[in-house]
DNA sequence: CGATCGTTTGACGGTGCTCAATCACCGTGG
DNA sequence: CCACGGTGATTGAGCACCGTCAAACGATCG
């Protein structure tokens, strides 16, 4: 399950993509459809006219583990919502470095950060195998005036999605590396959280290198601060699955943005203790 | 002009802030209206029908320097659009470390991302005298039905806003201080070349300490990173105007986003001279 | 003038980046 | 079957850079 993403390669390598493409494929690059009910139900949004709904069919696209579905710089055609399956999106830098903006999963848009200059800005690389449904832009507006339900899961999706913007700058805005991680896999929990599942148990489908790249830090630095946050006992990890331990010691970890604690001390012992590492940090909930 | 903002105060410092709610202010919070039409102009939009866009009226909202528009985890009562002035957004993580999100100027829209959830996810405040075009929830779905310009004006102003989400990011993959600052520099020369002005004489509303936040340096980093750029020759700074000198230099010094060179090496001798500060920095565009 | 805030400069210590080696896993081909 | 190459993940060592603490300076306001 995990493996089959292994030979995802990154962007830069998409010589080996376009031979995925070159690939004697059924001829047909858009061969399924699905029902518009379909997809507004996974948006989370009620549908007024049910017929309508069901009978409307939308574009739906299989990507397959490593498959680029957008490239940066190319005109924008259509934007998409995730059926299932995950996506890395990211921009490449002039220095060829590879800059991961965020992750989409079920329900998230994808694409439409190109609508205001007609190409897009970013590249949205699949981490496993997906489904995506494919709006086309030219019948987006008269979508949006005939179905108001799709209308409104958009710009609910579209909040959602520039509110969550701000996740980047909060695991980069913490200066310990183990801040950073600690921050970014609460907002996974949280985020199977929404999504009604599990939120101890995490399944990571990026590597140590995308993370890495969305955290901010060298990827040598993700292995050292997993490695802390085991020694610590907050989670356990095997691979790219990890399992949250003590949420409140992680939560605890990811408080401190930086050293100073604002002045108002004589509150709670909620410092890290400069134990020059590998001994338990002042653990807020492990006194208890 | 500058010193207008001198007494803005943190987010923290709230107290300060509602002081300024409680005035007797002329009891009327939103007395102003503006023209629709003017404000699809602004934000660039074709009015398809001119004689509406003329008769509707939007309600106008002066905000001074230093007042909070938007209060984190308040009711969404409407979505702003920018007439002039300028915003910081930002979080306040839970140990009381201000977040700059972005700055937010003329045309861009405020508070789109409480749609979702129904609260702001995040603060805006002033940093200098502003108006803004007030454009209630309530009414948004009717308004745009009834004005298609304004709906693909919100539509490509979202757009845009998300493109520029990425920007936090930009600045904050660089390892280097005056990497960071030099691409903050650039990004906000190319905002005022896409507003149509100066790219190379620079007015920045904002304090140290909120690039610094929007950067994710400590304040005296962006000192330091100010004296190096201006040591270099690239930049002249006069307290919060800043005037570019040399943007290729600026260029080149944003370019490396960590230290590897991506092993095509043999191109350019774009790598940053290990000078132990102050001495120039290769300069790609200096040996010209 | 004193108080407050913003900005700048200095010194020190620690953390993470860089460079490197090692191990584990997988797919391929002899 | 095992050797081989490739990739991802982990661990180690050294040092430059930035965060922290501190102090000084300038500007604004009361």
């Amino acid at each position: 399950m995990v493996q089959v993403q292994a030979r995802m390669s990154s962007i830069a390598g998409q010589a080996g993509q376009q031979a995925w493409h070159a690939r004697p494929l059924p001829l047909a690059p858009v061969a399924a459809q699905g029902r518009l009910s379909d997809l507004l139900s996974i948006m989370g949004a009620n549908i007024d006219d049910r017929r309508l709904c069901d009978a409307y069919l939308i574009p739906l696209r299989r990507v397959r583990a490593g498959v680029v579905l957008l490239h940066e710089g190319t005109r924008a055609e259509s934007v998409y919502v995730v059926r299932f399956g995950t996506f890395k999106t990211l921009r490449v830098a002039e220095d060829g470095y590879e800059q991961v903006l965020g992750f989409s999963g079920q329900a998230d848009v994808i694409g439409f950060d190109a609508l205001c200059s007609g190409s897009h800005p970013s590249s949205a690389v699949a981490l496993e195998d997906a489904g995506v449904y494919a709006l086309p832009i030219r019948e987006l507006d008269g979508l949006r005036q005939r179905v108001p339900a799709l209308d409104r899961a958009l710009q609910s999706a579209l909040s959602a999605q520039l509110a969550g913007a701000a996740g980047i700058a909060e695991v980069m805005a913490a200066v310990a590396s183990e801040a950073r991680l600690a921050r970014f896999l609460l907002q996974r929990s949280m985020r199977m959280a929404a999504l009604g599942q599990s939120t101890r148990r995490l399944r990571l489908p990026m590597s140590r290198r995308d993370i890495a790249s969305h955290l901010g830090v060298a990827h040598e630095t993700v292995s050292r601060s997993f490695g802390e946050l085991v020694n610590w006992g907050f989670v356990a990890v095997d691979n790219r699955e990890v399992e949250i331990l003590d949420t409140d010691g992680l939560r605890g970890i990811a408080r401190n943005t930086r050293g100073c604690p604002d002045e108002r001390g004589s509150e709670a012992p909620q410092r890290r203790a400069r134990t020059r590492r590998t001994a338990r940090p002042c653990a807020s909930s492990v006194a208890a």
